[in-house]
DNA sequence: GGTGAAAATTTCAACAA
DNA sequence: TTGTTGAAATTTTCACC
């Protein structure tokens, strides 16, 4: 299962963007029979290479009106500081992604809220509070010409 | 359905993390029956709330093992230029998402390739041939402690 | 919102190339 | 090993309560 082959990644291509079509419509689709479709698909599923399956939410029906990418700097770059920093971003629900990266900053997020007053409470109240950070970057998202995580 | 009930937002959040499980399971969960459950998927489902369903793959399976931000910076905020790189943007498929941003820089870029010189690659003679770039700051992820949309 | 039955799909064992 | 056939088990779907 090291390397995969046409099938397989049409297979793949497939899934990644209609994660909930049949059997029958993608084995139609990858032109196998259906059992050679679904033997294929659990054997993706087993080894790890399909991770999952997911409904794509339309944010604004959601509640998410504001989107931001949020470059984060600590004091130190010590462990401790790193764990208490992801512990406390991991309980926060706005915070939809986070990133550690290399530069000069040790973070970057991606926060998802309803709007901007609860952005700034979400700046203040709970970055602001963290003793770690010294510097908070805000890139507030206008629009995503190109997104295919979304 | 201007606002969920209770029940419609389990559904969702059974369904964003479990895409594909079948109704009858979906309806134990959430404690309905399996054409009540099914009803309000589908509702869900016409009315845009649930915009599609994707399989999530595993990027190393993907051939995917560098991953980084990018900051982009243009040389003007014309309209022309804009459309330029989004138009480049486009067809470069290294390039998962492009948000347009507020601040000093334009653009903040997802780009995922195969290793550290595919990156090179990208960034020298895609990213660097492009006329309307001035600036363009990496942040490579070494790792994602939180990634809901992975 | 629930029930029940028809239609469609998934799943797998046996077989073929 | 990979693909196909066919039939049983399961699920989806929908008219009706």
């Amino acid at each position: 299962m090291s390397t995969l082959d046409a099938k397989s990644e049409q297979i793949l291509r497939e899934l990644s963007r209609h994660g909930r079509i049949s059997n029958l419509e993608l084995a139609d689709r990858v032109g196998l029979s259906p059992s050679a479709s679904l033997r294929r698909v659990q054997e993706l599923e087993r080894s790890g290479v399909i991770k999952g399956y997911r409904a794509v939410l339309d944010p604004a029906a959601m509640g998410i009106g504001f989107v931001a990418y949020i470059g984060v700097g600590l004091g130190d770059h010590s462990k401790a500081s790193q764990e208490a920093f992801e512990r406390a971003i991991s309980g926060a629900p706005e915070v939809v992604e986070c990133h550690n990266i290399t530069g000069t900053i040790e973070y970057m997020l991606r926060v998802e809220c309803a709007d901007l007053p609860s952005y700034k409470r979400f700046h203040t109240d709970m970055l602001g509070a963290l003793p770690q950070v010294t510097s908070i970057t805000s890139y507030v998202v206008m629009g995503s010409p190109k997104d295919a995580r979304a």
